[in-house]
DNA sequence: GCAAAAGTGTTGCCCCTACACCCATGT
DNA sequence: ACATGGGTGTAGGGGCAACACTTTTGC
């Protein structure tokens, strides 16, 4: 069916996701360098326009895909955002999720068939992002504290395991504040999110930690 | 902008509400019966399509003024549904709300200016709803009674106050199942949601109960 | 005075926080 | 042996669930 009423006309949806990461102690955005007008030339938060014949995860994922070579990447959905302004072009909608990337995974792939400049940023210097994006990764941000403990977005971060000590230091990076190592390690263990490999890794001290990974 | 790319072509949003009462224990929801295509003549939750002028907030409560005559309802974010089918008609993504409504605020205003045909059902017996819309009430009961105790969310539901005995009965009948008295009323006047009108009013038993309000 | 619902406190359990010392390894 | 981080236990406070008796009112 053509859409003819005005009041409807020329609608899209933006399918947008936060990568985030957290490299030696720092938390770092997954940002993408826009190659068309709007905006061009400006970075941005991962992600596109939805095509009409997916659905709003598959469309993130496409996105993800297409800009960083990554699959099966854990997303958590986040808010939604409208104000009627936030694309010069035509109204979009935009349907966000914040996700967590292991950086490695990532600077080998920098040059992928649609983007060929994508770079991880310190949050604590990010530039004028294209759109809203601003305000979406600040919300998202938020979001982010409040709610690290209660899922297990951080499983993509590790995908090889991790000993307690090196993960402590991600959740204080995010959370921008330090943990009490004992009562840290009574919650994760006691979370059932994690499983004990058997084996040792070294991280910053001389004694190998015990390496976890995530279920 | 004209869009001319297939892939984005023709896209909608549905602003949509699941907007709950509890009446005599019973938990109930709002339905209206569609007076056009597609589904016409089927009952369908509270909502429609999102204008080019207005935030989603904006639409549902437009929506919602619309087909109940109600303003400033208080309403909770809820999921997107994008399952590519989901209309018949043209690619329309589902953004969601949950509210809740004093029943007797809408009995009188079944007849608005379009919409002559709305009314209350028993969670327990449902008809077959237009578009994914049973799919959505499901799950908004499931996130309803997860979230109950978190939001003041049943604040639309007494606005002349209410007594504890009261409510309680409404938090039994949302979570189909008996609460303490003594630590619901704990758990009520802990929250810091309500405060004491002191002033009384009578519920089941002859012995009058002390009137409350949300802040 | 009796029926019917309103109103009230205490205990145990679990989760969270605060806090200090020994252990394993590399040099 | 010493330096460096890895690993461990306990005590107090707050929230939640279980549980029974007294109070107020209408009839």
């Amino acid at each position: 069916m053509e859409v003819t009423n005005t009041k409807y006309k020329n609608q899209g949806i933006h399918v947008i996701s936060a990568l985030f990461t957290v490299d030696k102690g720092i938390t770092k955005i997954l940002l993408i360098k826009r190659e068309n007008e709007p905006y061009k030339n400006m970075w941005a938060l991962t992600g596109g326009a939805l095509y009409n014949d997916e659905t709003l995860e598959e469309g993130m994922h496409r996105e993800i895909k297409e800009k960083t070579g990554l699959e099966n990447i854990f997303l958590k959905a986040f808010q939604n955002f409208s104000r009627v302004e936030r694309s010069p072009v035509m109204r979009m909608i935009a349907v966000t999720y914040i996700g967590f990337i292991d950086i490695h995974k990532v600077t080998l792939l920098k040059q992928t068939e649609k983007t060929n400049n994508c770079d991880w940023f310190s949050i604590e210097s990010l530039p004028a992002l294209a759109y809203d994006h601003n305000e979406i990764l600040e919300k998202a941000l938020e979001e982010l504290k409040e709610s690290i403990f209660e899922s297990d977005i951080l499983k993509n971060l590790y995908p090889n395991g991790f000993t307690l000590p090196e993960i402590q230091k991600t959740y204080e990076a995010i959370l921008e504040k330090e943990l009490d190592r004992r009562n840290f390690r009574k919650k994760m263990l006691a979370s059932h999110f994690i499983i004990d490999t058997l084996k040792t890794k070294k991280f910053e001290g001389n004694k190998p930690a015990k390496l976890y990974k995530f279920k």
